[in-house]
DNA sequence: TATTGTTATACTCTATAACTATA
DNA sequence: TATAGTTATAGAGTATAACAATA
C-alpha cells in the first residue's frame, strides 16, 4: 500500500535531482532540447520528423525548428526517403555523435562519483527504481 | 562498482519522469517556469526579485518577466520595501496558493495511482532510491 | 481524402547591455 | 560608486493554423 507522503517525496526528489543535474551543463553550443534530440538519434537511429516529435512529445513545427538548428550546426543530416517521398529521414552526423559522447561523459561524471560511493544494496535498489521511473514516464 | 550506463540511465529516467510530472498542471494558463516560482513563494515565503532569480538560477530580467506574467494573472503581489526603497517584495496571493495546492494534489494523484500497482519489493526499492536521490540533490 | 513536412504567426523563457532610482 | 529593479533587444522553444507535395 502506498503511504500518502510517498508520492510527494518521489515527486520532490525527482524535480530536485533533475534540477541539480541540469546545473551540470557541459557544452554551451548545444541547448538541452537540441541535445535530447541528438541523444535520441544516437541511441535509436534515424527518425522521420513526426517520429522525433512524437518521441519528445512536442509538435511537429517545434521539432522542425530544433532540427533546423541542428542541421545548420552540422550535427544532423536530412535525406529523402526513397519509398515515400513525403518523408524525410533525419540522422545524426559524426560531429553530432561526437557532441553526444563528450557531453554525456561530462554530465555523468558528477553522478558516477556519487554512485561509486553507494553500497551494493543501494546500487541494486537504485537500478530497480530507475527502471520503474522510466516506465512511469512512458505512461 | 558502477557500470558505465548506470549514471546515464538514472539521469535519463529522472529527466523523463520530471518532464512527465510537469505535464500535470491544474491550469494550462500557468507555465512550468511560472509554477516553479509560485512553488518557491509558497514554500519559502516572500522574496525580492534578485533573491527569486538566484534561487531559480536565472537572470534578473528573465525573472522579472515571469513575475510580470504572474502579477497580471493575480497570482503574486508586489509591495515596496519600507526600509530600502530600491527593493520590491514579491509574495504569493490566495489565488496563487490555490493554483499550487490544486497542481500538487493532481501530480501526486497520478503518481499514487502508479505506486499502488507496484509489488512490495518495488515499493521498498523506490523508497530507498528516493532517499538517495534527495541526498544527491543536496550535494 | 489523408499524411508528411513545412511556413506563418505569436507567446514564453532565456540572456546581455543599458538605463533609472535609491543607498 | 554600488545595488535593485526595469527596459531594450535578440535567440530558442513552444503552440496552432494553414499550406504544398505526396500517398
Amino acid at each position: 500500500m502506498t503511504t500518502p507522503g510517498q508520492a510527494s517525496q518521489l515527486r520532490l526528489a525527482t524535480f530536485r535531482l533533475a534540477r541539480r543535474l541540469r546545473t551540470h551543463k557541459s557544452d554551451d553550443s548545444v541547448t538541452d532540447a537540441q541535445f535530447t534530440v541528438l541523444g535520441a538519434l544516437s541511441r535509436f537511429g534515424p527518425h522521420t520528423l513526426s517520429a522525433l516529435a512524437e518521441r519528445e512529445r512536442v509538435s511537429a513545427p517545434s521539432m522542425n525548428r530544433t532540427v533546423n538548428c541542428l542541421e545548420e550546426a552540422g550535427l544532423i543530416m536530412r535525406s529523402e526517403d526513397s519509398a515515400d517521398r513525403r518523408r524525410t529521414n533525419i540522422e545524426i552526423t559524426a560531429s553530432g555523435t561526437d557532441v553526444v559522447t563528450r557531453t554525456v561523459s561530462k554530465r555523468d561524471a558528477w553522478l558516477t562519483e556519487r554512485l561509486n560511493e553507494l553500497s551494493h544494496e543501494d546500487h541494486v535498489a537504485l537500478a530497480r527504481a530507475t527502471e520503474i521511473m522510466a516506465r512511469f514516464a512512458d505512461q
